[in-house]
RNA sequence: GCCCUCGUAGCUUAACGGAUAAAGCACUGGUCUUCGGAACCAGUGAUAGGGGUUCGAUUCCUCUCGGGGGCACCA
């Protein structure tokens, strides 16, 4: 709001200098150079044939006064710096004190509604520390672009059917033949996942021999496919167990989706799909298999169905696309949060689905990709056993939080899911993890504990007093005062930012440096036993504080406490 | 071999092409007659390397080095 003011003033007078240049605006990094700053005169001076500064000063004496601006002021080499009336200030503070927070509208298309598809478990392996990644960004971004006026459709996309499937299913037969039908019985749902997830690596060691084996797991894989009774009542218990545990984990992660998709329900539909794609001229036929070839658009190529008729994952792919594009109404956009390992996969298929239907999918499919959670001691993989099981991390770290604060096992869980969601989603989507236990349960600096500590403070300092919402303007504020107050316009040009670059991190930062400048401000100045006026001011500036950062925690998808 | 990514203090990370590269952890030293010390203050310490574009480069281009991922019947 106050910087699209500017930016129009700025731009008028640009207008009346006759110079159509769009100019930047931004915020200082220092603010001894005023609240916004544009280094439009820069960049045009040299197309001018003129010394930068005296353009700066000739558009700062073109600019229309309004009440927003105090003043503008040029500094070398040629920056305008743009100061904010302390009306505007304050009169920003009451509202967010109030729980006013006006979100700018930000969509990415004309429907204002996307789809966020994420978390795509795995369904025979036990959730480990990678997998929470997806899970916690998808979730934030769904509330961050909710947040700016869209309608967001939370999907999942499930492998219950493929090789992996028929590999674990194979192994699992083999020990009901020698164990009997009762291996699950004594077992806790997790273990049976584990236990499912060691069926899987040892079909699959079975699968890499070759031999009898392998073709007795391409038979399984086959039966799976058209549905024979000999094998689907196992199939549906083992992929009832893993719904289960799964939505175990969502529910702790404060996930709902709106539609679970399968794979089961795609292999159909997606063989017809890919066949008339065939037809079309679109995928070809190569060694048996139907495959797009890749290679005149720069990409790679892949197989849709293989040579024994099944359809692979791009083939599902396909027909889970037709559902995504059709069970909603039509979409902006579809955002698939999957690790880069899928890259290859995302670029062919997009390919395919814009020739397909191009009025369609064409710039409406994006594959969001993040960098991998490893371990500083290198990586992850079960063969090595050194895989860190999710729920373990959310569970390790609630106990920690437990025998260090003795506080109540509900608010140790949400500041456990607080302490490792936010270590997740400080980070910026690209750069790897590099997983630390200390540090993704850390309570201290810049953590989710810290900020909710900080709620709490708010919290505590304002249920001991009530503060009216007057407009009272304080003559003379300190610097930290200031610095606050300044902080708080900010908050939603940070989620807009957030949601335009696809960058949860930048809330995080944003909410971490509002809490150190409230707890300086705290640390410095007192609020109950300030004179009214002050006081009052005071609270204000604490509750505004206190509802920006539940409000920008929501959007990371992380729950306040009341008290800790 | 080709494609995609990443390389910033001892460690983990910020920085929309802008002003003195910002924090947290760790380490050293400090703040308590305090509204919640899960806090605050001070100190040490960094852009992998070479070219280029620009008034200005951590950011863009290029080469080199280094890490990670992917490239046909798995998902």
């Amino acid at each position: 709001m106050v910087r699209n003011k500017i930016l129009e003033t700025l731009q008028a007078a640009l207008a009346k200098m006759g110079i159509e240049e769009k100019p930047d605006l931004e915020h200082p990094a220092n603010s001894d150079f005023g609240d916004y700053s544009s280094s439009i005169a820069l960049k045009i001076s040299k197309n001018l044939k003129k010394n930068p500064m005296d353009v700066a000063e000739e558009i700062v004496k073109n600019l229309e006064s309004n009440d927003l601006i105090e003043k503008a002021e040029v500094l070398k080499p040629g920056f305008i710096n743009f100061w904010i009336t302390p009306s505007y200030l304050f009169s920003l503070n009451k509202d967010l004190a109030q729980g006013k927070i006006e979100y700018f509208p930000y969509s990415l298309g004309k429907i204002k509604k996307i789809m966020v598809e994420y978390a795509h478990p795995n369904p025979l392996k036990l959730f480990h520390i990678g997998h929470l990644r997806t899970l916690f960004i998808g979730e934030s971004i769904a509330r961050i672009f909710e947040a700016l006026g869209n309608k967001v459709v939370r999907a999942n996309y499930e492998g219950d059917i493929g090789l992996h499937v028929a590999k674990c299913l194979w192994r699992l037969k083999q020990i009901i033949k020698e164990k009997g039908d009762v291996i699950f019985a004594q077992m806790t749902l997790r273990e049976k996942i584990s236990f499912l997830g060691k069926a899987y690596s040892e079909g699959n060691k079975v699968y890499e021999e070759g031999g009898k084996g392998k073709e007795e797991i391409i038979e399984v894989n086959r039966m799976i496919y058209e549905n024979n009774s000999e094998i689907i009542p196992l199939w549906e218990e083992t992929r009832e167990l893993s719904l289960n545990y799964f939505n175990e984990i969502y529910k702790r992660a404060y996930t709902q989706f709106d539609r679970l998709y399968f794979e089961s329900e795609m292999h159909k539909r997606g063989v017809e799909i890919s066949q008339q794609a065939l037809e079309k001229g679109i995928l070809e036929e190569s060694e048996g298999a139907i495959v797009f070839n890749g290679k005149k658009y720069g990409i790679d190529t892949r197989v849709f169905i293989n040579a024994l008729g099944l359809p692979t994952y791009e083939g599902k792919e396909l027909a889970l696309a037709e559902m995504e594009f059709s069970e909603f109404g039509e979409l902006d956009k579809c955002i698939h949060v999957v690790g880069p390992e899928q890259s290859s996969f995302f670029k062919v298929t997009f390919k395919v689905e814009e020739i397909l239907n191009p009025e369609k999918y064409r710039g409406k499919q994006m594959h969001l990709d993040y960098g991998w959670v490893t371990l500083k001691s290198g990586k992850m993989s079960s063969r090595q056993g050194n895989v860190i099981e999710g729920e373990w991390l959310l569970n390790k770290s609630k106990e920690v939080i437990v025998n260090s604060y003795k506080c109540e096992e509900k608010t140790a869980e949400s500041l456990a899911i607080a302490a490792v969601k936010y270590s997740y989603l400080k980070n910026g989507l690209k750069s790897n993890i590099a997983f630390d236990f200390d540090e993704s349960i850390s309570l201290e600096g810049n953590s989710g504990p810290y900020l909710i500590y900080t709620y709490v403070r708010c919290q505590s300092v304002l249920a001991k007093t009530s503060c009216s919402n007057d407009g009272i303007i304080i003559k003379s504020i300190s610097k930290e005062e200031k610095d606050l107050l300044r902080s708080f316009y900010q908050f939603t040009e940070v989620v807009e930012k957030a949601g335009i670059s696809f960058s949860p991190h930048l809330i995080a930062t944003y909410l971490f440096d509002l809490a150190q400048k409230f707890n300086i401000f705290y640390q410095k100045h007192q609020i109950l036993k300030a004179d009214d006026e002050t006081k009052n001011f005071r609270l204000l500036l604490t509750k505004a504080t206190a509802q920006v950062i539940k409000n920008g925690l929501y959007l990371l998808g992380i729950e306040t406490v009341e008290k800790m």
